[in-house]
DNA sequence: TTGCTCCTCACGTCACGTGAGGTGGC
DNA sequence: TTGCTCCTCACGTCACGTGAGGTGGC
């Protein structure tokens, strides 16, 4: 003389633990037991567990559920269970996008996808400066980096600043810093960095920032000949 | 000389929470400690970070983030979070339909939308009575009882049905179970059942549920009248 | 001293999943 | 007696959120 728990779990499409969950928070009453002390489920609760059910598949949360209770969902819950549908529908698709352009370019994901391939050939620091300066200005930028690394190129005078160590001499650091000053007037400007991207870059907050990375990521001397080409650059 | 554990997550654009819990399951490691106990990360942190975080948008799920390291993604991988998302895809949108006609009309979400302006009318009894019939013969058969609960209309055999009490005399019971065994052969005639649906309501145990609805819905006078009608029908 | 930051537990959230241990029905 | 179902705790899952209580730096 009614369904038990299983059945009534089986009979709306749901499980077991599903139904004992919505007597727990209140959302489904507690049917009448048998004198053995099983449940013995009658239509109404299938009827408001399939509705809770369908709710649910809709997008709504149990709280949602809650206080609407059996009546139409009013119109502003619906719009807000759509609007976060729609939201989560965006963000998917865009995850997908890149899920797609990653399936073509494999890359470790620490840079958006669009600049991975150029970064193939960078040296691990120039990869995590570059990954870092993607982060701070944001996805927007990638293809301006993705054109600095692409027209910089890797020469024999970034072979060697890669391998730089402390005894490198006077007349090679100059030497580096000259190159890279004129390399990197000739790429800034071809691709000057777009003005919506500065700010994000020219905090004294970001500042200290690619500061504290450019220690990290390169030794003295590296540092000695970056510092000698700021002066070049009169940027320092 | 270092970053704070702040610092790191608005770097990264996330929570310091996060970042606490990426270290907790080991996803990514602890910095060196400055002499008062503080945390001071480096910049390879902020790379592993910005990466777990890229990943995590990408839809991959931590565990995954851990197999993969912070190497590319294996096809198989990507391919598995890009199914993932794909269904969950199909699935917001299939929702967000089913939202759009619950706002056109709007009624409690106990049966498919396209039934509920339909159903409107019903009794309670058998409101229920389609609910449980729509929810055990599957969404794709709401078509079908929407044509049904449109022709056999709300005439004042139905009124009286609804109000009928014990004490109805056999007069009535006949007529009303005539009345009702012409009104579904003839709807039965226009809309048959699809034969797709006939195993989902034709089982034992879907006849079982479906009896106990009857016992459920309707008194003892009602439950009379459709035994003498399915008795004029033959189905007994 | 006050206010702000850092730290480590440790419980809470969401919608259930998954045993653990015991009883009932045939 | 065996096997299957039912019951009620109660801890686990996923990716963190949110205080609780204590310390450090200016």
């Amino acid at each position: 003389m009614g369904w038990s728990t299983r059945e009534l779990a089986l009979l709306a499409g749901t499980t077991l633990r599903a139904v004992r969950h919505y007597h727990e928070i209140g959302l489904l009453a507690e049917p009448e037991r048998r004198s053995n002390g099983y449940k013995a489920y009658r239509t109404r609760h299938l009827v408001r567990l399939v509705q809770i059910r369908r709710l649910t598949e809709l997008g709504f949360t149990l709280a949602q559920i809650a206080e609407v209770g059996d009546a139409p969902a009013d119109d502003s819950t619906i719009q807000a269970v759509d609007a976060s549908l729609s939201a989560a529908i965006d963000r998917l698709e865009h995850a997908r996008a890149e899920l797609a352009e990653l399936r073509e370019h494999p890359a470790p994901a620490d840079m958006p996808p669009r600049m991975s391939a150029a970064a193939a050939d960078l040296s691990p620091a120039d990869r995590s400066l570059y990954a870092v300066l993607a982060q701070m200005a944001g996805d927007a930028s990638a293809d301006h980096w993705r054109a600095l690394i692409d027209s910089s190129g890797r020469d024999p005078e970034t072979t060697e600043f890669d391998a730089l160590t402390e005894d490198a001499d006077e007349a090679t650091r100059e030497r580096l810093a000259g190159h890279f000053a004129a390399q990197a007037r000739a790429v800034e400007a071809r691709h000057p960095l777009p003005p919506e991207l500065r700010p994000a870059l020219t905090s004294p907050t970001a500042g200290d920032a690619l500061i504290r990375v450019l220690l990290d990521v390169y030794n003295p001397a590296q540092l000695d000949v970056l510092h000698r080409m700021w002066k070049h650059l009169g940027h320092l």
